[in-house]
RNA sequence: UCCCCUGUAGCUCAGUCGGUAGAGCAGCGGACUGUUAAUCCGCCUGUCACAGGUUCGAGUCCUGUCGGGGGAGCCA
């Protein structure tokens, strides 16, 4: 007779108990009891917690096989599911057989049986999701990613792959990474001017930066629409929040208006924050106790509280009348710096914040301008510890406002000519906004660094594995 | 890219005033135990990141290179 193959979370569960059953996974941790029986954990990466098998000293390969198991070996044991008799899991298996797959020489597996440092288990990037807390981690961000599409599903809102390689520079700025087919050391061996008839595309091409200006094209047909795929950004940036290729989410949605985008954001992050609690709770406690004390109600009082509402202008005058000391001086027309975005929500708001209506000389040409002339219908929306987790806006619908916006920031017309012909044919008010993935699970997880919140971080220097 | 900190055993770290290295954990051996960060006893472990320099003598001081971290800028 077949035994039935169990995940772990399912064997950990109560109503488990009584089963005969097989779970397969990797050994975390192995106890001998001089009783005639060894305590073997194991994980198989469906639940942070591990099943307790009860090994006893009749297994036909408990002296050569069992007692040598060690952290890391791959093993398929079967048995009966019964109530523990002890604290600490509510079920144990106890083993009528247990087969090892694969073993895992001590002396030479690096993960032991203790606390690594995050710096350490970037290192062993292929090996880290056998932790608790990487493990914890990728289990919550598979159920943001979840979210987001059953979010934007039940809200009307169509997938949409737009490019990963593109010819246009979608802001005007930042750094773009080339994507070509030439031979770059014959190029340069040749010391001749580079000759982009020949490359692949027959123009130069790069790896996109955003899918806005490809999404907004299906938003003016299909109403609304979002992206969620990888984005790369060439930028020398060396902290805890950047990376050089991260997800992105970017909802696009025609008749909207920034009123509009901003509660689509506020309900997005809502849902995706209550999802997180309601189906990740054992990863959730895990966080809350031991990455970061207070996450839990950090998140909770964020999905309860309505979002704190304020102008860049009301910003800017809360900041210069503030007692707070800033490195940086405050003045109407400059960016927000970092210390300042954590003012406002670390002290002022105390709170996720959105913030609205941005001088139209610090933001990109295609948010709308707003009647003063002055500011564009941007919005931000910035949560206490991670800074700006969403960055959107009204796009600008207006042909002649876009093409003299353009002008100013000296981008060429030629090149946007499919882009203006959404303002040419049946142009639409409509809005949109980009969630980082990576800083979203970050706010909600607590981890610190965005690199152990991706399975295989790219930053500058670093491509490893 | 800039500023600051840092690099010592498989891992986390100590190493005083410059006198060629030590602890905990892990591993291995033993004891003990329905254990669960198990406990107790014993044993093993080093190109002190790399390259120069100062010095009788450098883990320690100086310079450079590389790696890591924190902060800033840019942003998501």
């Amino acid at each position: 007779m077949k035994t039935d193959w169990i995940r772990i979370v399912d064997a950990r569960a109560q109503d488990a108990v009584g089963k005969r059953c097989e779970i397969r996974g990797w050994v975390r941790t192995r106890r001998d009891s001089k009783g005639g029986f060894s305590f073997i954990e194991v994980n198989d990466g469906s639940s942070l917690g591990n099943l307790q098998i009860v090994a006893p000293a009749e297994l036909a390969n408990y002296a050569d096989e069992v007692q040598k198991l060690t952290a890391g070996c791959s093993v398929v044991i079967a048995g009966d599911l019964l109530e523990s008799p002890a604290k600490g899991q509510d079920t144990e298996l106890h083993a009528t057989s247990v087969r090892v797959l694969g073993w895992a020489d001590p002396d030479t597996y690096p993960l032991q049986k203790k606390r690594h440092s995050f710096e350490k288990l970037r290192e062993w990037a292929h090996l880290r999701p056998r932790t608790n807390t990487l493990g914890a981690v990728m289990r919550v961000r598979n159920q943001i990613c979840q979210s987001i599409h059953d979010f934007f599903h039940e809200n009307g809102f169509l997938y949409t792959h737009t490019p990963i390689i593109t010819a246009s520079d979608c802001e005007g700025a930042g750094e773009m990474f080339r994507v070509t087919s030439l031979d770059l050391e014959m190029l340069a061996k040749s010391g001749g001017p580079v000759k982009y008839e020949y490359d692949f595309f027959d123009k130069p091409t790069f790896l996109t930066v955003s899918g806005q200006l490809e999404g907004e094209t299906y938003a003016t047909a299909l109403g609304r629409i979002y992206t969620f795929g990888p984005t790369f950004r060439a930028e020398n940036s060396n902290t805890s929040r950047h990376l050089a290729e991260f997800w992105m989410v970017e909802p696009e949605a025609a008749f909207f208006d920034l009123a509009d985008a901003m509660k689509l954001a506020e309900d997005f992050l809502k849902r995706i924050f209550t999802d997180c609690l309601n189906h990740c709770d054992e990863d959730m406690q895990f966080f809350n106790k031991m990455i970061q004390k207070g996450v839990l109600d950090q998140i909770r009082s964020v999905i309860e509280r309505p979002f704190g509402h304020m102008t860049y202008t009301e910003a800017i005058k809360v900041l210069e009348t503030c007692d707070a000391k800033f490195d940086y001086p405050v003045s109407w027309g400059t960016d927000l710096q970092a210390e300042h975005e954590r003012y406002l929500t670390e002290h002022h708001v105390k709170g996720p914040v959105i913030l609205t209506d941005y001088p139209s000389s610090i933001k990109p040409f295609y948010m709308r301008v707003s009647d003063d002339g002055r500011t564009v219908a941007a919005m931000d929306v910035l949560v206490p510890g991670v800074g700006e987790i969403i960055g959107g806006s009204q796009r600008e619908e207006r042909l002649d406002v876009l093409t003299g916006r353009m002008e100013e920031a000296r981008l060429d017309k030629a090149d946007y000519g499919w882009y203006l012909d959404l303002r040419r044919f049946g142009t639409v008010p409509h809005a949109g906004f980009g969630l980082g993935l990576e800083r979203a699970v970050q706010y909600v997880t607590g981890m610190t660094n965005i690199r152990d919140v991706i399975p295989f971080p790219r930053t500058p220097g670093n491509a490893e594995f």
